[in-house]
DNA sequence: CCTTTTAACTTAACCGGTAAAGTAAATCGA
DNA sequence: TCGATTTACTTTACCGGTTAAGTTAAAAGG
């Protein structure tokens, strides 16, 4: 409808010029107090509101952080993305989200447009089949700070911020071994994924520390979600005895164990027992609630939001970080020891 | 670290006018086929990025949609803004998302903001509190298409899209009826918010029709979250004497009754049931799984996001309209009937 | 062969702000 | 009392694109 009113508009009904009503605007003081106040009223009057894209056009940067996740509706995520939210309002800085819908060829078009955007920084969580890495490595020589968390791409001279994925899954399993287990399967995410591979590491590292090793029919692959834990359970079963517990990639895929077990009347943890990375805040309403490791999302959303800021505003080459932020167990009602098992 | 490419650049090592650059790039008929190439390719290897800040100033329109949420953390609405997202993307459209954090003056702040990037639609699903819905004028007379969705304000000639709270709960205690309870409780979210008004509306209508009447001390209020459903299972106690089942405004108040009762030995549906309107992905997890409603969180979404480029297309005065989508009960293991209650 | 088209550009102007430099009148100081 | 400040503006230029209105030389047409 009715054309918003610019500052032109405003002089031309005062008589003076636009720059002036600008400088007013912005109570500068060399516009005499009777012209500011004249200016402020006309302003207040019309329902002058300011063209952000004029003026981050002429500003040297726009205060704009992108952020490109791969979902939404992930409870790690969804904590973390509003963590960064909350911490870019508290920064006086907007942060313009993209979804990548776990689509890599998306995920890189997002990025494309929020560069064109002239976001002053980049936060990235990438998608399980990110593989291209090329546009990251445009980003940061185009000079745009860039920070990636959780789901990482590291060893390529990046920033990155996760969880301590190979030491929670050590941490873990270490603590199943405690409560007398020695018969271990695995059910993993995406093998080329680092939070697949990290945690698959953990897993065989403490298992090695105790000279215990897994069979290879007990180490299943597949994604991070609940019907790649139905999946896998299902591909564990048809492999003959179970292990005597089970160590699942991420929750989701515990719970799609949980699931698929309690259609086929096998219990847990009386027949199989469960542990899974990660955590959700329903965990203490469900029977049984899964032994996991709580990952702080907020802070590592919050963290990942500081250091893109230390970045934008120490304009250096950045220096390749990886910072892994420590986990902890949440002990629920898995992971109980064989002698609980029939 | 090096100012991005603009057109002005590449017109000068090419020798030619930023003009014939800028149309190259676009394709235009009037700029030769050599030329086009030679701009084509030298754009390609700067790695020129048009300034979107820039095209949007000129252009009539921006493309992008301004979303406001109270927050993200929310099952319902994670699945809005992911079919929203979703669409957008669809559509061609981007989406700036703010998240008012559940404060009214915030959410006054983002859609100021909104409106200075121009936006050229607002979805908005207002705060807990928002009482001051000059804003919302403000935008509509300023020819801004809006559309609220989930939280809405109805009656004051906005475009409304949300569940049907009323049936839905009418349902719902029909349903109990049915299974044979007379004595009903409710915990209530803020009474000034059309969704606590609307689900507590169908609630006495329907025990109404069945010539029903909640006592008045078993009808509690407080907000929408897991807390609140604590402090409510708590006061209701302090009436003295439980009803047989206990109608919960969301599904985290209902989670909050359950973990409140567990605490306290109250087993849930034996010694009281309960329902809820809402539902979560883990409901099927939880022991006993929630008799509640499902709310079309996706469509819901998808359908504001249709409505407002509806608006945006066909730029007349929007009518006041107030959609309501059907929901359906989600049978879990309570609302089980008296007769199996202790 | 001279005029009209057309192809292939260029120039000017605008989108709505901001920064820097310029100017005229009023005030100040010595 | 007259140049030097100060006050209160204005003019110009720029941010990086787009659109509309020229311009020029070659091709086409009669």
């Amino acid at each position: 409808m009715s054309k918003p009113v610019t500052l032109q508009d405003i002089a031309n009904r005062l008589g003076i010029s636009k720059v002036s009503v600008s400088k007013a605007l912005r109570g500068q003081s060399d516009i005499g107090k009777a012209t500011t106040e004249k200016v402020l009223a006309l302003a207040q009057e019309l329902g002058y509101r300011p063209n952000i894209l004029a003026q981050k056009l002429s500003a040297k940067h726009t205060r704009t952080i992108g952020l490109v996740v791969p979902k939404i509706a992930h409870h790690f995520l969804t904590q973390a993305i509003d963590a960064i939210y909350i911490s870019a309002n508290d920064h006086n800085y907007e942060i313009v989200m993209m979804v990548s819908e776990e689509n890599a060829e998306l995920e890189r078009k997002h990025i494309e447009t929020l560069l064109s955007m002239r976001v002053d920084g980049l936060l990235v969580s990438v998608t399980e089949k990110t593989t291209d890495i090329d546009i990251f490595h445009q980003v940061v020589e185009s000079g745009t700070p860039l920070v990636f968390f959780d789901r990482v791409i590291e060893d390529q001279g990046f920033v990155c911020i996760r969880s301590a994925d190979e030491q929670g899954a050590a941490d873990l399993v270490e603590c199943a071994i405690n409560k007398g287990y020695s018969i271990f399967g695995h059910i993993g995410g995406y093998q080329q994924v680092s939070i697949s591979q990290n945690r698959f590491h953990g897993f065989i590292k403490a298992l090695e520390a105790h000279g215990l090793k897994p069979a290879e029919n007990h180490l299943v692959f597949g994604g991070f979600s609940r019907s790649d834990g139905i999946a896998g359970f299902d591909k564990l079963l048809e492999q003959g005895r179970l292990p005597e517990i089970i160590f699942a990639v991420t929750y989701p895929v515990a719970l799609g164990v949980l699931l698929r077990s309690r259609e086929l009347g096998i219990r847990i943890p009386e027949d199989v027992d469960l542990v899974c990375f990660g955590n959700s805040e329903y965990n203490n309403l469900i029977t049984p609630s899964i032994t996991g490791i709580n990952q702080p999302a907020a802070e590592i959303g919050a963290m990942a939001l500081a250091h893109l800021l230390e970045q934008i505003d120490n304009p250096t080459k950045p220096i390749e970080m990886n910072i892994i932020v420590p986990v902890e167990i949440n002990q629920g009602n898995t992971c109980v020891g064989p002698e609980n098992q029939a």
